[in-house]
DNA sequence: AATTAATACCTAAGATTTTTATGCATAAGG
DNA sequence: CCTTATGCATAAAAATCTTAGGTATTAATT
C-alpha cells in the first residue's frame, strides 16, 4: 500500500543497514521498524521480506538464530563478517546512487 | 554494465524529468545524456528504455514527433499536459523516497 | 573499398524483484 | 467466540530490467 516504485531494488540496502546498526533483527520486527522510521512512508510486505532474508542468508551474508518467545518462535537474523562488508560497500553505493539522481534533476554548472 | 540496481524503478522518473527540462528529446539522446550527466555512472539500455516510452506514451504522458534528420528517422517525445504534472509529482515523489531513506540509514532522533 | 563504430529505432526471452493472495499457528482483546 | 496482532512461510502473477538479438543509415578507420 502506497509504497513508492522508487523502493524496488533497495530492499537488501535496508535490510543489510538496519542490521547493521541493530545487531540482531526477526523479520517481524523489521516490518514494523521500517513503517516506524519512515512514518508509514515504507511498508515491506511479507512477502517481499522473506525470500528476501533467505537470499540473503543463502549468500552468506547473515546467520541465523532461533528463539522462542512468548511461546512463538522467532528468527533473529544478524550479520556474518561478509554480511558487515556489504553492508558498507551497499550503503556507499546508496549514497552514490542518491549524489546521481541528484545530478541528474539538478545539473549543476561545471564549476571554472 | 555497472548500473546500480537502486536504479530499477526509476527510469520512467527521469525520463519524465529529463523531458521536463529539455521540451522535447529522442530515445538514443537520452540514454546518451544520462551517461554525460551521470558521468557514465547510469547506463540506460534501449532494451529499457523504448519499452518505458512506449508504456508513457501509451498512458498519455508523452507524444510523438517523428523528425527526419541525415535521412535518418528519430522520435522527439515530448510531455503532455497530463505528463507534465505527473513528471512534478514524480519529482516530488523522488525527493521524499530520498528523504526517507537517509532517515533509514541515518536516523536522527526526534526533536524536543 | 571494406570494415567497424556510431547513430537510431525495435522486440523477445529470461532473470530478478515485488505484489497479491494465501496458509499455518499462538497470544491478546473485545 | 471472534477478531487483531504477532510470527513464519510460499506460490502465482505482475512489473521491470538485462541480454541478445534484429534492421538501417552515416561517419570513421583501416
Amino acid at each position: 500500500m502506497s509504497n513508492s516504485k522508487l523502493y524496488k531494488g533497495s530492499l537488501s540496502t535496508i535490510i543489510l543497514q538496519l542490521l547493521f546498526k541493530e545487531d540482531k533483527m526477526y523479520g517481524y520486527e523489521i516490518t514494523q521498524r521500517v513503517k516506524e522510521l519512515t512514518k508509514g512512508e515504507l511498508n515491506i510486505t511479507e512477502g517481499a521480506l522473506y525470500p528476501a532474508l533467505h537470499k540473503l542468508e543463502a549468500e552468506g551474508l547473515l546467520e541465523v538464530e532461533m528463539k522462542k518467545v512468548d511461546n512463538r518462535l522467532r528468527k533473529y537474523y544478524k550479520l556474518t563478517q561478509k554480511g558487515t562488508t556489504e553492508s558498507v560497500s551497499k550503503l556507499e553505493e546508496l549514497e552514490r546512487f542518491m549524489q546521481t539522481m541528484n545530478g541528474l534533476i539538478d545539473p549543476k554548472p561545471s564549476l571554472g
